[in-house]
DNA sequence: CGAATGATATACT
DNA sequence: GTATATCATTCGA
């Protein structure tokens, strides 16, 4: 099972199947999104997530009980991926969340790079790393080269998990405010659904020295 | 600011 | 089965 190489600090099932979403779509802010895909290892850390709180949500794909071959993932149990593509090009990864039967996901934003920059910035088509390499939902995605194909795949296995790399993350480095792009979803477009960590600070943890070069 | 982009959901026949 | 409106975005002026 374990080749040597340790995955003690993967997060454990019971961290995505708790039942606030909005409590897990914040403490992933400082956790790494790894993945491993054609052999090439690449870490992020989440600097922003946003919650999408299931059937009675206006805002998420299960609002109201939907339930199709796209949304199937989420409903069930946390901890498996569920990634979609929007606007036709834009392979969106999310994070399932709850218990089965509650369709809760946490939509992963933007992060830091962490590993694996060289593949990264291949994936991106960049020369060289600025802020714009894993700004954005559907640019962190192609940056860990995470498509649709991964929709519904488990967080422990050995493809796309999270780690924690013992980032503490004050409660003021925080900022939370309405999600983006969802207008549509009328009264609930305001709720503060979604997490920025202040990037400055973040840079000033141990872990990103070694991302900072 | 505005266009590009294609899978998906829903409402028809 | 077929059609059309919609979309949790990005990039380049």
């Amino acid at each position: 099972m374990n080749t040597g190489r340790n995955a003690s600090s993967k997060l454990p099932a019971a961290f995505y199947t708790r039942g606030d979403v909005v409590e897990v779509a914040r403490d992933l802010l400082g956790k790494a999104l790894c993945s491993r895909i054609d052999g090439r290892l690449t870490k992020v850390i989440i600097t922003e997530t946003e919650a999408y709180a299931g059937i009675a949500d206006r805002a998420s794909h299960a609002y109201g009980g939907r339930r199709t071959p796209r949304t199937e993932p989420m409903f069930a149990a946390g901890g498996i991926a569920y990634v979609y593509l929007c606007y036709g090009i834009h392979h969106l990864f999310n994070v399932v969340t709850s218990s089965a039967g509650n369709p809760h996901a946490v939509l992963v934003r933007a992060g830091l790079p962490l590993l694996g920059i060289d593949d990264m910035l291949a994936r991106r088509g960049k020369a060289s790393v600025d802020k714009s390499l894993l700004a954005g939902p559907g640019s962190l995605s192609r940056a860990l080269g995470i498509q649709t194909g991964l929709s519904g795949t488990s967080l422990s296995g050995d493809i796309v998990w999270i780690e924690d790399h013992d980032i503490r993350i004050s409660g003021d480095a925080i900022v939370a405010g309405p999600r983006v792009g969802v207008d549509y979803a009328l009264e609930d477009a305001a709720l503060p659904y979604r997490f920025i960590v202040d990037g400055d600070r973040l840079a000033r943890q141990e872990t990103l020295a070694a991302a900072r070069t």
